[in-house]
DNA sequence: AATCCGTGGAA
DNA sequence: TTTCCAAGGAT
């Protein structure tokens, strides 16, 4: 049954492949290039295909080797990452490509535990970046993989704690040769086949190998303990705003919520109902009659939700407290802005006169 | 081990 | 509208 999954799954994979920037096609005598790979790989941790294609297209052709990204300013990739979330990735890639391109001879290393060793790349993207870019045997579980394989086996235990036994599975199934094309070919059925609902298990190469299936209840794994629900924090934003157009942009600290990225200044975002023992009243980066916009700007993080309430001041000139600079708003699209300033920036311009 | 870290598309 | 969740890693 082994063997079998492997094949029935390479040989859907040969004809169904996805093109993907990213990736040389089945049977194909070229070697996929060990950065672009990497690249893909880390602009995908939890982030869908449909997202990064663009973002790829940028990167590559304006780093198009490690050597070049290494190069870079640390804002200038921050901006170019701006929009596609989880920016500690940013800071990792950078720093990964220094130590590539400083200690290994802009080589990548081509073993698990050499890739595992560098900034950003976990036991996922290290197994998937062996196999798909140097032909290693490794056992490369992402959540597809979880999905396919809880489906396959029927793995009654819960997520998380069935991570271990998902893992030996996989590795059971996982073929000696073509492990990167093993690891893309359960990646395109998770996600175009067994879908987390409704799994279209009629056109699967797998279903006569598939318990879930089998049982009639595919649909059922993986089994995901209930999730919480996300706690409401509120807010405000600073948009300072001088008279011959320009604006007042931060960069904030990294190691926090959008670390390294530009922003806008803002209070600290407090829990609703909670303390009115707030440790600081809100200070606004100047002094100054702030005026409120109507509408407040709403945005949902992985954790919880924020409501920021938007203050504007317009000055000739000033110098505000903290660290920043003066901003051209007529180039505020290239500020760098994650989405929620960029909301911001985009409920000021559209609704700001009120 | 549990928590923190973004975003946008699909249903 | 709400809910789900996507090629996870760091701490």
């Amino acid at each position: 049954m082994k063997a079998g999954v492997a094949a029935a799954l390479l040989t859907h994979y040969d004809r169904h492949a996805r093109a993907l920037p990213w990736r040389v096609p089945p049977g194909s005598a070229e070697r996929p290039d060990p950065y672009r790979v990497w690249l893909s790989e880390v602009m995908l941790q939890q982030t869908t295909v449909a997202a990064v294609i663009p973002y790829f297209a940028a990167f590559t052709t304006r780093w198009p080797t490690v050597t070049a990204l290494a190069s870079a300013e640390d804002a200038e990739v921050m901006a170019a990452w701006a929009g596609l979330g989880y920016y500690a990735r940013a800071r990792n890639l950078l720093a990964c490509a220094r130590v590539v391109a400083g200690q290994h001879g802009g080589r990548f290393p081509d073993t698990e535990e050499g890739l595992r060793a560098l900034p950003g790349i976990g036991g996922y993207t290290a197994a998937a970046i062996a196999a798909i870019a140097f032909s290693r045997r490794a056992v490369v579980v992402d959540a597809n993989v979880e999905r396919v394989v809880s489906r396959l086996f029927a793995i009654e235990a819960p997520l998380p704690t069935s991570r271990p036994a998902i893992r030996d599975a996989t590795d059971a199934i996982t073929p000696e040769r073509r492990a990167g094309d093993f690891a893309q070919a359960m990646m395109d059925l998770g996600s175009s086949l067994c879908l987390p609902r409704n799994p279209q298990c009629l056109l699967c190469p797998l279903r006569e190998s598939c318990a879930a299936h089998l049982e009639g209840r595919a649909e059922a794994y993986p089994v995901k303990p209930p999730k919480k629900d996300k706690p409401h924090r509120l807010g405000r934003v600073w948009w300072l705003e001088r008279a011959d157009g320009y604006v007042w942009i931060e960069r904030r600290e990294a190691k926090r919520m959008l670390g390294g990225m530009t922003g806008l200044p803002t209070s600290a975002w407090d829990k609703r109902d909670s303390d009115k023992r707030s440790p600081s009243k809100p200070e606004p980066p100047l002094a100054g009659e702030w005026t409120a916009l109507n509408q407040p700007v709403d945005h949902v993080f992985t954790h919880f939700r924020l409501t920021l309430t938007v203050e504007r001041l317009r000055v000739t000139d000033a110098r505000p407290e903290g660290a920043g600079q003066w901003w051209p708003l007529a180039r505020i699209g290239e500020a760098g802005l994650p989405t929620l300033f960029a909301k911001v920036a985009r409920a000021v311009m559209e609704g700001g006169d009120d």
